[in-house]
DNA sequence: GAGTTTCCTTGACCAAGGTCAATTTTAGGC
DNA sequence: GCCTAAAATTGACCTTGGTCAAGGAAACTC
C-alpha cells in the first residue's frame, strides 16, 4: 500500500494546487525510535504525516506517569488539531520504531480549510469518527476489564468479516500494546493468559491464532454498548 | 441567565434566515425526570437544545452495564453529531430534572453546515474543544484515583481565578456525579470522605467549602498533564 | 407532622489490577 | 554461534475500588 498526501481519506476533496502548494512546504525526515517530535505545550506550527513506520502519541502529569493518547501507523496525520485552538500541541509525540515523517505547515491547511468548505466537512467528519472512538476507549475502561480489553483490541486488528480460521499479529511491542491498553505490561501479560484461559485462543509470541473469531467476540463484546463487527472500522476504510 | 438558541456560541457566524427556518421547525417540551429522549442507535432526525433542566447521556453494554458519556445542563445541544455519520445517535439521552427540550431538525443544521463555511468552522472549533477534553478524561480515569477525579470535578464547578474562600454546590445528585466520574455511589461517599481528611474541605450536604482551592488543585492536579486554571474552561466562554 | 421513598453513608468482604523483584525468553550486534 | 540488552513472564504482596447488606438522613407526599 502506497501512503502519500494525495491519497488520505481527508484530503479527497482537495485539488491539485493544494497538494503542490503542500509539498513545496513539506520536509521529509527519517526518525529513530525514541526521538520525541514534539512535546505537549510546544507552539504548533507544522502537523505530520506517516510515511512508514509507528508513532506514540502521550501526555504526562506532574507526578510523573504518562498516559497514551493513541499510537499510529503509516498513513495517518497527527498535530493537525491546534489550529481550531490555541496553536498548541495537546500532546507528546515520540516514534517508537523508525520512521519517515513528512511535516507540513499549519497554515497551508488553516488557509484552505477556511477556503474549501469540502475540506472542513471532510474534517467535520474524521473529527466526528474520532468522538466516537473516544467515547467507545472512554467506555472500555470502566466497563471492560484487561482480558476484555485485550480481545477488542485484537478483534479490531482483524478483518471482521473473516470466518474461518484468523491469525493476528501484533503491531508492536506487549509493553507499548499495554500501554495503549492504559494497564502494565505484567497485567498485560496475565490477562492475555486469561483471555487464552477463557478463549481457547493460542498465543505464538507476537502472533495469536484462533479457529475463529467468535469466541473473542462473545467474550469481548458483552461488554461494549456497540455491535460486532466494528461500525467504525469500516467507515474508516 | 437567557439560555437561547440565537446565542450559543456555535452558532455566532449564522444569519437571521437560518434561526428564522430553525425556529419554524421547533418543538419545545417539557419532560419529567425519567424520560429517555432517544436510544443508543435510533435513527437521528432531531438535535436537541436545552433550555433549562439536566441531560445525562449514557450507553447500555450487552450485559447491562452503563457508561455515562456527560451530564448536559441548559445551554447545551446535543444529538447534532450524528450528520456527519450514519444518521444513527452515538448514545442515549435521559432527562435527569424536570427539563425544557427544543428539538430541531438535523437537515436544517446539515443544509446550512454545507453552505456556510463559518458554521462548518465554529462546528470544528466545538469538536476540537470536546476533543480534548475527552483525551483529558480518558487521562484522568486512568492517571488520578476517585479522590482527585471528585477535587477535579469540583474545581472545574468553581471559578478558578478566585482566590480566597469558596464555596462549591453540586449540580446534581451524588449518585449521578459519580457515574459521570466513572465510579460506584459507594466509592464517591468514601473518596469524598477521604478528599476532606487531604484537604481540609468542608463537606455540608450538596455544598463544599473551603478557605482557597490551593489545597485542591495541589492534591488533584498533580495527577493532570494540564496547568490550573484549566484552558478549556476559558475557551468555551 | 407522620410516613414513605429516595439518597447517602458505613461496614465487611472480595476481586482486579498495580508494584517490586526475580527469572526466562527473545532479538540484535558482532 | 555467542554475548548482551531489552522484553516478557511469573510470583508474592498490596492498594484500590466494587459488591452486598444494613442503617441513617433528607426530601416529598398527603
Amino acid at each position: 500500500m502506497d501512503h502519500s498526501l494525495r491519497h488520505i481519506a481527508l484530503f479527497k476533496a482537495c485539488e491539485k494546487d493544494f497538494f503542490e502548494k503542500l509539498e513545496s512546504h513539506a520536509q521529509t525526515q527519517t526518525h529513530p525510535k525514541g526521538k520525541v517530535l514534539f512535546v505537549h505545550g510546544d507552539a504548533a506550527e507544522r502537523f505530520y504525516f506517516i510515511k512508514s513506520g509507528w508513532v506514540k502519541l502521550f501526555r504526562e502529569t506532574l507526578d510523573g506517569a504518562q498516559a497514551v493518547v493513541d499510537i499510529l501507523p503509516a498513513g495517518h496525520i497527527f498535530g493537525e488539531t491546534s489550529i481550531f485552538e490555541d496553536d498548541l500541541y495537546p500532546y507528546s509525540a515520540e516514534i517508537v520504531e523508525p520512521t519517515e515523517i513528512i511535516s507540513l505547515p499549519l497554515s497551508d491547511l488553516k488557509t484552505e480549510i477556511e477556503n474549501n468548505n469540502k475540506l472542513a466537512l471532510a474534517m467535520l467528519s474524521s473529527m466526528a469518527r474520532y468522538r466516537r472512538q473516544q467515547d467507545k476507549e472512554i467506555e472500555h475502561r470502566s466497563l471492560q476489564n484487561a482480558s476484555q480489553r485485550i480481545g477488542c483490541f485484537l478483534l479490531r486488528l482483524a478483518r471482521q468479516n473473516e470466518t474461518g480460521a484468523v491469525s493476528i499479529h501484533l503491531p508492536y511491542d506487549k509493553t507499548l500494546v499495554a500501554s495503549r491498553l492504559g494497564m502494565q505490561p505484567e497485567t498485560f501479560s496475565r490477562a492475555l493468559a486469561k483471555l487464552r484461559d477463557k478463549t481457547g485462543i493460542r498465543i505464538k509470541g507476537a502472533t495469536i491464532e484462533m479457529d475463529s473469531l467468535d469466541q473473542l467476540v462473545s467474550y469481548s463484546c458483552a461488554a461494549c454498548s456497540s455491535e460486532f463487527p466494528c461500525k467504525d472500522l469500516q467507515a474508516a476504510e
